[in-house]
DNA sequence: GTTAGCAGTCCAACCAAAAGAGTGCTAACA
DNA sequence: TGTTAGCACTCTTTTGGTTGGACTGCTAAC
């Protein structure tokens, strides 16, 4: 267990170092946090957190930086805290007030107000559990498409356009929909990653269908791809703003791994976590992208429906800011849901 | 007007500093394009060609590098000629034809295809000029959400979803959709950029529609806004590939410019250009991004639409290899818009 | 008009020296 | 026993100077 001098003086060097990304050294604590007690008492605790591993001396007459574990432990204390300033609290409610709309609509405002009020990489994902198939629309364009519609009971999937063989009039579309309202009405959208057309479904009566159901299919794999799961990203390039990655070989790969949207949105769902509740991630050990922390809170938005809404960004992050944000953020969605329910 | 040698040393010159990124010293053109003379010749020349304006040097004592206008030199001569080597052409050809679906999907996918084949980044561009409506659909999704489908001449537009007013059965869906048809049907999506909701329009019998009607109306605007372009956009993180952009402010730079979006898509559409035909633009003055060049190929896709697919790089590109998957790629799109209008 | 040769310029790399930043340790003190 | 002043020591950063090399421009000869 570390003294409340061994706190503080962790703490302090894991503010200045969130603040001049510089190595921290024992008199810049003196100065600036600690005063009541001289430079050499300071250096003796930092280095026996050092020992410890909580900081790491570049050179030997460099100052100190913090380890993962500092962090670790700043956050923790943060976070136990519930040291979340309500800042700029009504600059976030008036921005998204401004733009409820669809779900879909307040994911992608949420990740641009959460990008440009902290300057790091913001990421919304919408989970769907349920998504079982309750109607099939199929709607003649009168051009000889149609448009297929497909109903689950939490949303509209991204409708298909498809071919409409010739001689398809009103009353053939009508059974046609019949029938595959039929088949599919019930099943899970997740069925069909891998269906394969059933023939023995279709009877001689409706072999004309088949070219038609075909293509239906298809656009109903493609759905099933994504799986249920909507990932929106903003602010990516945020991440070369921070001086950490100073030359562009380091950028380069920060944002090649931002391009793989799947792997960031699990990193953001795969510890499922209450209403609410605030996460945070740091370096690769944690399964954050390397040299990165993931800051997460999730939501529910409704029986079947959960949400998770983040913060990409180095390390050395402005933890109490983001935390702060994300807070308030989840609060607002949070209410936002629970109104529509009523 | 150059002599031949000196078209031949300075198209050297922008070759091999296209390759090296370096400036090109006498001896290297002597010893890798023009053996035939020797380098105080070349030397006299490459003198000249400053003085012209073609070359820039560095510092006194360090070989020479091409200028925008020998970049544009350059570019023209391998227009003019058609100098655009068939490389790759089945390449493209297979990897195209396994994605033949909406345009949609074939935009995406020519812009993989050209980011990853060129190393640069790829737009592709959808003017729809026309974009009248024809038709507006709304469909009960029997969860008190009403599907707005926005259906015209040429396209379907994003749908909208609008909360159903309590009390709306089937008849007064039909009777709402045979008004929206009505009013809007005939009318250009643009028109509705600055659209005031017109109480008059309403009479009496129909105040209890307002609220639908108004709600509607937002989606029209909403989709007005996008204006009937399309902007598809891939393989940004690209740039940072190439030795230009060896500091990271740098970087940022380019790729700041690249997320405006609307600015490149004007970029790439802004002088029309026969089906097929190939632009470059280098630099800013050209109204390319700055230390970008730009090179475009139009392709007509229908009575109304017309599209852009462009290739944005540093100034020291592979234009002969650019200009060729261009090339190939609208010759392609161009059959295929061809087959299907047949 | 072309070329060899040479003087001249500038850059990049290297090294040494000096300055600066910070620590660790010691000894003294409360 | 914990704290502190002071100093020696280490390592980095900066500076300045030197050298070697890369190219050119010019001159004179062909």
């Amino acid at each position: 267990m570390l003294s409340e001098r061994k706190k503080k003086i962790l703490c302090a060097v894991v503010d200045s170092y969130i603040e001049t990304a510089a190595p921290v050294a024992s008199k810049d604590i003196q100065a600036e946090y600690l005063s009541d007690c001289s430079s050499a008492t300071i250096r003796n605790e930092l280095s026996t957190l050092e020992s410890m591993g909580y900081l790491i001396q570049p050179h030997v007459s460099a100052g100190r930086i913090p380890s993962e574990k500092a962090f670790r432990f700043y956050v923790n204390k943060l976070i136990s805290e519930s040291d979340v300033t309500p800042i700029e609290a009504d600059v976030i409610e008036k921005l998204l007030n401004r733009k409820i709309g669809s779900l879909e609509e307040v994911m992608t405002a949420v990740t641009r107000i959460i990008a440009d009020l902290t300057n790091y990489t913001s990421v919304a994902v919408k989970e769907d559990m349920s998504d079982t198939i309750t109607a099939i629309k199929l709607l003649d364009l009168s051009n000889g498409k149609l448009l297929v519609v497909i109903v689950t009971d939490s949303r509209v999937l991204k409708d298909g356009m498809v071919d409409l063989p010739d001689g398809f009039g009103e009353q053939m579309i009508m059974r046609a929909q019949l029938w595959l309202n039929k088949i599919f009405c019930g099943k899970h959208v997740r069925e069909f990653i891998d269906f394969d057309y059933p023939f023995a479904l279709v009877n001689d009566e409706f072999a004309q269908y088949n070219a038609l159901f075909k293509k239906i299919i298809d656009v109903l794999k493609k759905v099933s791809l994504m799986n249920g799961m909507d990932v929106e990203m903003y602010g990516e390039n945020n991440m070369l703003q921070h001086t950490e990655y100073t030359n562009v070989e380091d950028a380069r790969k920060i944002l090649h791994q931002m391009e793989n949207k799947e792997k960031i949105a699990e990193i953001l769902t795969n510890d499922g976590g209450e209403n609410g509740s605030l996460t945070v991630k740091i370096g690769a050990e944690e399964n954050a992208p390397e040299g990165c922390a993931v800051v997460t809170t999730r939501v529910s938005l409704g029986d079947n429906v959960s949400g998770s809404i983040g913060v990409i960004g180095p390390i050395r992050m402005n933890y109490r800011k983001v935390l702060a944000v994300l807070d308030k953020i989840s609060e607002i969605i949070i209410n936002l849901v629970g109104e529509e329910n009523k």
